[in-house]
DNA sequence: CTTAGGG
DNA sequence: CCCTAAG
């Protein structure tokens, strides 16, 4: 192979030779089993690809970003991987399957949602939560290096006001046994202070999601996940040196991405099937455990009937962006609560005025199973 | 372990 | 979010 180390290199490294990169070792590695003959023309993966990988790959020139091309080179995969996986399982096809590619599993995300960070969202969004993974040289058999980079597609931060984790923890007096017995008591033995900036606040839901993942990867992703907010919070702690009191795990605002997603694994699974919806649709987020997901219906269907009351009365109390709910999901939610009602049957939720009592039959209709 | 419900 | 009771 001829290292045309000229500017062509670098171009190629800069433009569409980073995506044949990002390809061609993606395929290097998944193309195990698969004949990929069917899929579409890849941009002559195999004409100028590989020469420039193979030169561009030496990098004397780019030394410094081997890092960066690891990053990338995720990123890449994971869309590759994405599209792959889309031609591989048309919709309908696979379920279960399509797991381990998540993010987008019937390959929503592509066709709705002006919301759902596209490239561009995954790109920084990978690039930031990968990094970390770049650094632990052990943990990756490359193939679950892109399954990881794969989940990154999770649109994390959409707009969380670093605000939000800052704030969340000051305002919880509650100590819980469990909570203590867990985190607290962890990071006391650890020597308090000195230790928190490792552990402190990062309490990992008791049942790892066992099933579609392969433990180590989740873990570690999840830890890098974490990264942002854990710090924010280990500041925090160490600077009012917070005692072990507050331990609510971080309120992390819902992104309408995530509530999209949340409609979509209704729809898909039907009510009730969260810990399905849990690892499909929010696979990788590390957090939003299958309660947090039914607790959100919850809340998005009080939020739907508030609506629904208030109709036409397009109300803006909601500023914050990131809260708002568009219009649409809004009608989505809606129509999935009259297809399946959520089971709570009590009083609880929701106003009780007098326009509620014939049009709460809509919402007392069979249960609809999978 | 999962869900439903309530706080 | 958290916690508990129930399958």
């Amino acid at each position: 192979m001829e290292p045309k180390h000229d500017n062509t290199a670098v171009d190629s490294f800069l433009g569409l030779g980073m995506e044949n990169m990002g390809l061609s070792s993606t395929m290097d590695e998944f193309s195990h089993g698969f004949d990929f003959s069917f899929l579409p023309d890849y941009g002559g993966l195999n004409s100028c690809s590989t020469q420039d990988v193979g030169a561009g790959l030496k990098f004397e020139i780019l030394d410094g970003f081997l890092d960066e091309v690891e990053e990338v080179e995720d990123i890449y995969a994971s869309h590759d991987l994405s599209s792959i996986g889309n031609h591989i399982f048309p919709e309908t096809e696979v379920k279960k399957n399509v797991s381990e590619l998540d993010g987008d599993p019937y390959g929503l995300k592509n066709n709705r949602s002006s919301n759902s960070p596209g490239i561009s969202g995954s790109i920084s969004e990978s690039s930031k939560e990968t990094a970390p993974h770049a650094e632990s040289p052990n943990q990756n058999a490359s193939n679950e290096r892109v399954k990881d980079s794969l989940d990154s597609n999770e649109s994390e931060d959409d707009n969380k006001p670093l605000s939000t984790f800052i704030g969340s923890w000051v305002k919880r007096g509650k100590n819980r046994k469990k909570n203590l017995s867990n985190t607290a008591y962890s990071r006391i033995n650890s020597s308090g202070e000195r230790m928190s900036c490792v552990s402190y606040g990062f309490r990992p839901r008791k049942g790892p999601m066992k099933k579609y993942m392969h433990t180590s990867t989740e873990n570690t992703f999840s830890d890098d996940q974490l990264t942002s907010s854990e710090k924010e919070d280990d500041i925090s702690v160490t600077k009012t040196s917070r005692t072990r009191s507050d331990r609510r795990k971080h309120q992390r605002m819902w992104t309408v991405d995530e509530v999209m997603k949340l409609v979509d694994g209704i729809s898909h699974f039907g009510v009730g099937k969260w810990t399905d919806i849990k690892n499909l649709f929010f696979h990788s987020a590390a957090h939003r455990t299958p309660i947090d997901i039914r607790d959100k219906w919850r809340n998005l269907l009080k939020a739907s009937y508030k609506d629904m009351h208030n109709d036409g009365q397009a109300d803006e109390r909601r500023k914050s962006v990131a809260c708002s709910i568009p219009k649409d999901v809004l009608h989505r939610v809606k129509e999935l609560a009259s297809l399946h009602p959520y089971p709570f049957s009590k009083s609880s939720c929701f106003i009780h005025d007098s326009s509620r009592s014939r049009s709460s039959a809509k919402k007392k209709k069979k249960k609809r199973r999978s």
